[in-house]
DNA sequence: ATTACTAGTAGACGAGTAA
DNA sequence: TTTACTCGTCTACTAGTAA
């Protein structure tokens, strides 16, 4: 798609014509576009041609209305800029509820990350772990967070058993502060551990099977 | 902004060059923006031009980031995406001219509550109201709109009768700017009364029995 | 491989103007 | 007033090619 259709298709938008149709004199939509009468009225035909607008060719003016097909390639370009601007600093998870593996709660609990966890997020979080299954189409956000820096929060042995360094990743979910937490030599796992402050299941009401967003700064 | 900079801008923005220093070849730029090499090269020196991105020439590969005016340029698109595509924040009522029972009509051109009006939709209304008689169905969304806020337009006492606050909540019909008001202290009642900068009968050439949507902001 | 110059050309634009 | 044609100009593109 041509940048200066879906320039004139936005402006026509901006005006009304998404919905419905907008009075819009060529000389009005070229005022808008920075151009001539003449080529508003060109790239209005040519607008037409591509059916990507319709139009009531009334006695006095025209009216003008995008086609969903018009909308469409719109929307391409919105999703574009939200791809764009909310990667930039967040990372939206979707995924549901499921069942505590309690390797992840009792792991996570040891006094010796509670500390670091409490000293890098503010928090001290809540003996246990919140455990979702991410949808298989975010699994790539999902190597995003990986790949992005975190906390970095210590390993150390005790009792003879290594516990591994691990990364957090400050979150939201419902506007709660969380964050998720992912040992640094993770295999490939589309089950992230979330820990937070507060009892995550009783505070915001979540059974097994429950749809979650994850909000993840990154 | 020309629309061409803007979308070579978003191109590189969705590579990476927002944030960070992204590997581009004016070849791969060329391939993503549909231009041959040569048109890319220049695009990129164009962009340089404009301050809109930065680039680090290095001995085999450029790397080029979008600079923080880059960004600004890409958000103001992005918010007029935004602003196209989430303005539905909106009620449709539909509904069905019908004569004015003469009595909102002179109740609401009187001077005190019309500097109001003007200040808070700015426009001066025309001297009357168009009645509509809202669809049962869409009762319903007529009591949502009772419920939001709107702008308090307040009341007077004047030659010893009383006018009452009255709620104005801008609207639009078929993407003519106007308002419908409604007395706070009003009784359950199936016709709203819009009012508007021009004359709606004439300008929309409108008669009793037309059946209208009117959007309303909430 | 790159980047980017020059030259030639297709097409985008606006002025004039008709309907 | 509208919309939109023709036509001349000038810009924006690509091909060829140098560095």
């Amino acid at each position: 798609m041509d940048s200066k259709f879906t320039f004139a298709l936005r402006k026509i938008a901006m005006l009304g014509g998404l919905e419905d149709y907008v009075a819009l004199s060529s000389r009005e939509l070229g005022d808008t576009l920075d151009m001539s009468q003449q080529s508003a009225s060109k790239r209005i035909l040519e607008l037409l041609d591509d059916n990507l607008i319709t139009r009531d060719l009334g006695a006095r003016r025209q009216r003008i209305k995008i086609t969903p097909k018009g909308v469409e390639e719109l929307k391409v370009e919105y999703y574009e800029y939200k791809k764009i601007f909310e990667l930039a600093d967040q990372v939206v998870l979707h995924g549901a509820i499921t069942e505590g593996m309690g390797e992840g709660g009792y792991y996570i609990c040891q006094p010796r990350y509670m500390e670091q966890i409490e000293a890098a997020l503010g928090f001290r979080p809540f003996e246990g772990t919140l455990n979702v299954i991410v949808d298989k189409e975010d699994m790539p956000k999902l190597e995003i967070v990986r790949g992005s820096t975190g906390h970095r929060i210590s390993g150390f042995i005790q009792d003879g058993r290594s516990f591994g360094n691990v990364i957090a990743h400050p979150a939201k979910i419902h506007n709660v502060e969380c964050a998720i937490v992912i040992p640094e030599r993770s295999h490939y796992s589309n089950v992230i551990e979330i820990i937070c402050q507060y009892h995550l299941r009783r505070t915001l009401k979540l059974d097994n099977g429950d749809r979650i967003d994850v909000k993840i700064k990154i």
